[in-house]
DNA sequence: TCCCGTCCTTACCGATCGGTAGGCACCTTG
DNA sequence: CAAGGTGCCTACCGATCGGTAAGGACGGGA
């Protein structure tokens, strides 16, 4: 069973939104990448913004998905946290593809009202919140102090997702190669050696 | 002494690249905030183009001041690297405003043929690079070793940088104000405790 | 056979995009 | 006073934007 237009015309532009952002895309390119008129995908998707907004939705979905997975895969919780770490580190290119989008959503979030970066990330940190009270040394931390702790690790994941391509091209193909090698066992040292020594009481 | 309009239509044009993207926003509109017309600013612009790259090569020169005053500000190499890490974080509103732009040239970077991002980038990690190198446990580190840990670092700055407005609106203002205050100290923690600990031998 | 959804087309709309051409007011210099 | 440059304007251009209207091809069921 091969996939459906509605279907193709929402990974393409999954694709497309992330490479060159809401305004960068027109309808009409999403819908000529497959050899449609832009009045074929306005059948399939009320307008544009519905189109966007229901890419965003699935990419929430996964995310979530991504994070349950983590949380079912170890026992401790310090594992769990390297594991959803690891996880959102892109491996295939629709993982960076995702990252991409969210990156720019949450560029775009100050101005468009777009609520749903807003929703989907305030359970996904309250949950990883819980997660790191669970480890031991972290259960008497402060919530900034934890949540502070992972937006770093989040920002380091994140971030370094959507350079890949500008890092291959700076450092070329064999330096990168030995980079990207490099990052998750460095992330997870950090990990480690935060974990160590939660924090010095700093009263502020 | 006051502006010129050519500087005004700099910083507007900055403002709005960095809020809403190179595709979001129209010459008439940068023109538009300072009650002229698009025409006004193609006589102190050739192009949309040109205008925009000037933006950025403003904005890769105040990241290189900044590098170099963190350098110059201290001694010890782990003092600079945290002198700088804290410059990188956002204080000022302008400062915010040119990591978002910064961030939005990485994504587009793949498709745009920019190069702009990248050679300001390149001799900045670099000099980053040596500048870790130089602390001690991290001399005999690979290249890859750090350059992942140096990433890492400043995406969690960037990427907490451009999720400001985000973060306040999901918390609220008082307990955006806390993770802000508490951002910094757990920053120079994660750098205390790699440092402490640079590199297990992981012979990957 | 006729009819009715499904899925996609062509034709068109007003608005806005980046950019060009030409002119007008003002100041400086001779 | 005349000449020329500066700084901005109005008028206009073709291309493209998101979106509407209407119709045609096609398949399944009555």
């Amino acid at each position: 069973m091969t996939k459906s237009t509605r279907d193709q015309l929402l990974e393409t532009a999954r694709g497309l939104f992330a490479e060159r952002g809401y305004y960068g895309v027109s309808i009409a390119n999403i819908a000529d990448e497959l050899g449609l008129t832009k009045q074929a995908l306005l059948y399939h998707f009320p307008n544009k913004d519905k189109l966007y907004g229901e890419v965003l939705h699935q990419i929430s979905m996964e995310l979530d998905a991504k994070k349950q997975a983590a949380q079912a895969s170890s026992a401790s919780a310090e594992d769990q946290l390297k594991a959803l770490l690891h996880a959102l580190l892109p491996d295939r290119d629709d993982d960076a593809v995702r990252i991409r989008l969210l990156m720019r959503e949450l560029l775009d979030n100050v101005h468009r009202a777009s609520a749903v970066e807003t929703w989907y990330l305030k359970p996904f940190l309250m949950d990883i919140i819980d997660l790191v009270k669970s480890i031991g040394g972290w259960s008497r931390a402060s919530d900034s102090d934890i949540l502070a702790f992972i937006y770093q690790l989040l920002g380091a994941v994140n971030y370094y997702a959507i350079s890949e391509p500008t890092l291959r091209g700076i450092f070329g193909r064999r330096r990168f190669n030995a980079l990207k090698k490099a990052f998750a066992p460095q992330l997870d040292a950090m990990v480690d050696s935060a974990i160590r020594q939660p924090l010095r009481p700093q009263t502020n």
